[in-house]
Parts: structure tokens; sequence; C-alpha cells
DNA sequence: ATAATTATATAGTAATTTAATATATAAATA
DNA sequence: TATTTATATATTAAATTACTATATAATTAT
């Protein structure tokens, strides 16, 4: 039920190009550097990303790649449903035909409502969102590393207002 | 992201001794019948639910295996988070100290509510309720072969009725 | 032109996981 | 004591995962 390194990579991949949407392209050797992944592996990575038009490259030097849709209209779950090949938790959750007991297993429904649970979560939370998120946390970083003794600066707690979109998802601790 | 064979073969086994609680001892042999699941890997799955104590079994001639609470008492949420080691969709969602990037990765967060997400929905349906479903639809399932002419019988709709708990998992179709 | 730089395409692989099966043993009952 | 059922441990084939390697193609700066 974990999710892949090719989704988990993958989205991270999309939320770098997201943080330098409109700042040109950006090449998979600079991802690879931030994101700690190898560039091979991100190599592979953009490949269906790429083919879900989510992604537009530029090749040679001064190259590299650009979202071609503004990161706000870009979800994580349609990033995860290309790289996971959909977001079902179970094959007959989306293809009933390939069991034969579909029509009387009360267990299908279960893993279909499940899916679609965690798919409209997903499917809520945008590129822009986790940027603006990022941003905040490297902020976050950067002034506790100024002012060790004065972690709660009022500085802090006023950029940390920018994060606000995302902390519905960081309830239940 | 898809379940095992283990947590959806577990959840199955689970539900068939819904099914039978109150009727004293169920044997692997006739759940790998009905479930048409091998006795051997049912042997290997049950193991963890016995662990967990949802299972207590009873060994020789008339043995079998008996839920240990009310199937209303037992979600499919526990069952999964036993047979999965955890609902989570991925390691850093539970066990942040797994990675370094844990404390400013914005993608982790999604990861973590989509998981509780998941988990929430799997948490609200309890074996009593899967078991009534099965019902229903053995029962629907009889009627259309009785009647084929007439398959929306006012039995066969009052039967089903019983299965209303469960109606809002198959929205969304 | 050509050297350097970047993307693309294809192939290979080691390690792990999955989904089982096989064999031997232990306990309980008729 | 023979039979039936559960339990414990080991084995395995196939698939998947998470990569790495090699070769090629396109673009740009010098």
């Amino acid at each position: 039920m974990k999710l892949s390194t090719r989704s988990r990579y993958g989205t991270r991949l999309m939320v770098d190009l997201a943080e330098h949407y409109d700042l040109g392209p950006v090449q998979l050797g600079d991802i690879a550097k931030r994101q700690d992944i190898s560039v091979k592996y991100l190599e592979q990575i953009i490949i269906p990303l790429k083919k879900a038009n989510f992604i537009e490259s530029i090749r040679g030097p001064k190259g590299g790649h650009i979202l071609t849709r503004p990161p706000a209209e870009i979800s994580v779950g349609e990033i995860v449903a290309i790289l996971e090949e959909g977001v079902s938790l179970t094959e007959c959750s989306e293809h009933a035909e390939i069991c034969e007991r579909a029509d009387f297993c009360p267990t299908r429904l279960v893993w279909k409502e499940a899916s679609k649970a965690m798919f409209d979560k997903l499917q809520s939370i945008s590129l822009a969102d986790l940027a603006a998120r990022a941003k905040a946390a490297a902020k976050t970083q950067a002034d506790s590393g100024k002012a060790k003794t004065a972690r709660h600066s009022q500085e802090a707690r006023e950029e940390s207002r920018a994060s606000l979109l995302l902390s519905s998802i960081s309830q239940g601790d």
C-alpha cells in the first residue's frame, strides 16, 4: 500500500519545477542536487510526466524543463494518478471485470471508497500550495539559523502565515 | 499503492468469520472453498490476525476459528492496519526520523493527510456492515435466479434495505 | 564548424517483495 | 489410536522496485 519512489520523487520533481516556475527551464542536474535524487533516475521518472503533458522540455545548453500549466492548476492527485497508473487500492476498484466475485464482493466496495477518499484529498492540493509551503519552510529554517535564541520571532510568525493554506494538512499529527 | 493479497484475502477471511459468528468455530477449509483461496495461504494470513487478538482458534476435529469480538466492534481499518503493518502511504508519514528532509518536506504532509483520509474511511466500516452487505447480495443473487423476469421484486427491494448502511460506499461509481 | 551541454531512448541488474507451496509437527476428539 | 484440525518453518518462482549504464540526438556558444 506504500507509494513507490517513482510517485514520491516524481511529485518532488514537480514541486521543484513549481518553485522555479517563471524562472525559465530547470535542468534535471539542478533538481537532482536540490532533491538529492540521481539524475539518471529523474530521467526515468520524468518520461511519464512529459507524456501526460505536465512538462515541456528544451534540449541543449541552457535547456531544461518547465511546467506546461501554472502550479495552481496542477494537483498532486493528477501527478500521482500518472505515476502510479491510477489511484485505486485494488485492481478491482477500477476494473470489476478482472474478478468474477466483483458483483457480490462486499470488500470491493470498501477498497473503492477508501481509494476515493484518498484521491479526493490528493486532488484538493495543488503544486502552488506545496511551493508556498516549501517557501515558508525554507524561511523558517533560515530564520532559526539567523536567531537561534529567538525562534518565535514576530518575523517568523508573520512569514509562516503564508502557509496557512496548508495548515489543515498537518492537523491530526 | 495497491493493497497486497494478504490484506485483501485477510479481510475476506474476517468477513467470512463475521458471517458465521454465532455458529461456532469456522474451519479454514470451509473458508478456503467459499472464498476460493488456498488453505495453505489462509494459514499464513491468519497468523498476524491471531497475534492481533482478532481471532481465537480451537484445534482438533470440530475445531476452527472464531472472532474474539462481535463483528460490529471490528473495523476494516484495524484489520488492514495489522495486515499492511500500518496504514500510511509512505514510511515518513509515520516515522519522520527515517528521512532527513522530513522537517521541511512539503510532500510529506500530503502523504500524511491522504493516508489519514484513507484510514478514516476504513475505520468507519465494520465487519458487521460487510456481513450484512454480503447477506443482501447473496439474497439478490438468489432472487434473480429464482425469478429472472422479476428482478425488481418487492421482496428483493425490502431485503436490500439491510444494506442501506453500506449504500454510501457505492456512491460515485 | 565544432566542442560542450543538455535531453532522450533503451537495456541491464541486484535486491526485495509477493504470492504462494511443501513438509513436518502438535493438539484434540470420537 | 486413528482421524482431524491447527501450527510452525522452510522453500520458491515470478514479479516488482529502484536503480545504473551506455549510446544517441538535439541545441547552443565559441
